[in-house]
DNA sequence: TTGAAAGCGCTAACAG
DNA sequence: CTGTTAGCGCTTTCAA
């Protein structure tokens, strides 16, 4: 096989007898040819074994039929990142369907890069950032502003003028549950959010803030809407903080977990200490599928953050972008609150 | 910026008196060319905000400095896949160090498509495929007997002639928990197995043959090791396989759980049970970062696949080939079995 | 409906 | 150490 020559678009000219010109149009479906002349070249095309070279199209029509995919990868190993894995997913199947590849592009985005270089390079057709964290926004912004197709997800951002963002309800759920907590008479809340040595501490703020808002609106003292920090990568911390909460004057009535991996430890926290869910404690946390929480038991109630489906529209939506095509797609994919025996709906009361 | 000129190898050398292909020589640091003219250029091209085209590049060396990873994502959603997460998270770190990009080309291995219409189309470089099950084997065969370069995870196939394996101890930890609980003189064992509907039978098959070789070997029976599989998406079918377990004549002494998720459902299934960890049953799980297990009580025994390392690894290897540099990697990335409360070493006797 | 020809931007002999 | 030049394989006017 190395010594094969390799075999170009002129083969297929020169074995149909036909222009270089004419089997492009075919193989482009694009200008007019005769339905004759396609099934000819088509056939010396198979017969041949002749697929076009990647590089020599994108070089000649300045179109790389790729995708650059900014995901948050650390340079540690971290635990299960349930929303970016799934986010894949969705947004591989979306590439596939629409002909289009991923390429994983975090190398071009080091802090001495410049946007502009990124954008000549012409590497890719446009940019897909998924939670990637503050550190990117400025590269975002000038991905947008100099007009380069872009897409992100999480809340959307000051410079965003023409509907960049996929959002999945993010920071929405976590206000959600405190004013359904509110609503079933808890008055003895908390929200657990994690945080790790690597990660950017924006998220947390946003939490913080969330909380913070929530008490002011709802003239809450702290200690009745109470946000909890711990490091995700020392159980200890969670636990100490969880177990304070449960042994306070004022036991809490309702917690919000965050993440899902931990949710295994505040059971088995929670029933050692001779407490019951939820008659003694309520307990919500997030998945990023929709079956997450049904093998606790009692089963868990889960804010289901629909991730491959955010990953599939967002390249859907790039695609839209790059070829124009003006179509509209729906940048808002809502969590959907999965309610189970761990914290059940207002209707139901339980105090 | 529509209207800029778009600044090519040319712009370049106007700008510095110099040929295009002293320009190219220094942008690939090849060839010969003087400290001074270096200096020169890399201003002019600073100056200028030059930035190679990656496709003219491509189509000129016929290199695209880009690696195909194929990862198993199926068309529906799955629960978090910690090894993918987690090779791809070492994959991506490894290919920024080598300055290689990662394509994932599911894309191409469509059924119908042909591996020589692959190769062809020279999209990468060389390919990496990682425990994608076993419809991949025809492509990855025709691959490697071809001599394009290609790495791949999981135990070593037939055809694998020169080291395109990056083996992660995969069915090994199976082998090793069975023997370890033997030797502590367990006679009542199970090893689980999950299985999805979307994925191929071929691992499941794999577990099952292990468990049998090991009766064999020591003469058990069906009874005293036990080769389980359960719906995955199913926690009623993992739930009764373990009550039926854990409520037979000769109780189950020690569990493989498999599936890192799975194991809060089995805490709370044996507790509830009034069994206790590891004093009733001992249970081991497989995770892919180390603090994995921690988090349970008491603390969770795993068998901790690199999985991080394994993509790490099979980057390096790949690139290794690509560059026929003949630099020598290991290719075996042996697990670790981490000791914790739930299931303890020999040597510390339990019965 | 098809063909001729001029690029796309870069690499790599080969010559100097 | 540097320049000339012939490609790499395809797309895209513009003519025919």
């Amino acid at each position: 096989m190395e010594s094969e020559k390799n075999i170009t678009i002129y083969d297929i000219a020169q074995a149909t007898n036909l222009s270089i010109a004419t089997i492009s149009r075919i193989i482009n479906k694009k200008g007019r040819y005769s339905a004759e002349t396609e099934s000819r070249v088509i056939k010396a095309m198979e017969e041949l074994g002749y697929t076009p070279s990647a590089s020599a199209q994108s070089l000649a029509s300045n179109q790389t039929h790729t995708i650059g995919l900014v995901l948050p990868f650390w340079s540690i190993q971290q635990p299960n990142d349930e929303f970016t894995i799934q986010f894949l997913s969705g947004a591989t199947i979306a590439a596939n369907h629409l002909k289009y590849d991923l390429l994983l592009d975090n190398r071009s985005f080091v802090p001495s890069a410049s946007t502009s270089q990124i954008i000549k390079r012409r590497r890719v057709d446009g940019f897909i950032f998924s939670a990637v964290g503050n550190s990117y926004q400025h590269f975002m912004e000038e991905l947008i502003t100099s007009g380069f197709p872009t897409i992100y997800t999480g809340v959307q951002l000051p410079f965003d003028k023409d509907g960049c963002n996929v959002y999945g309800g993010h920071e929405i759920y976590k206000q959600d549950f405190l004013e359904i907590c509110y609503q079933k008479g808890y008055r003895n809340t908390a929200l657990f959010t994690s945080y790790m040595q690597a990660q950017e501490l924006q998220m947390v703020e946003i939490s913080r803030q969330i909380v913070e808002d929530f008490r002011l609106k709802k003239g809450l003292s702290q200690d009745q809407c109470r946000f909890v920090m711990y490091d995700y990568y020392n159980p200890k911390s969670f636990q100490y903080a969880l177990e304070e909460l449960l042994t306070q004057k004022n036991p809490v009535e309702a917690i919000y977990l965050d993440q899902f991996p931990t949710c295994s430890h505040a059971y088995s926290i929670i029933s050692s200490m001779g407490l019951r869910i939820p008659e003694d404690i309520a307990v919500v946390a997030t998945s990023q599928y929709s079956r997450g929480g049904e093998e606790f038991s009692p089963k868990l109630t889960t804010t289901y953050v629909h991730s491959y489906e955010m990953g599939y529209r967002a390249v859907e939506l790039l695609v839209n972008k790059i070829e124009k095509k003006g179509l509209e797609f729906e940048h808002d994919i809502p969590y959907s609150f999965l309610y189970r025996e761990s914290f059940l709906p207002p209707e139901q009361g339980q105090e």
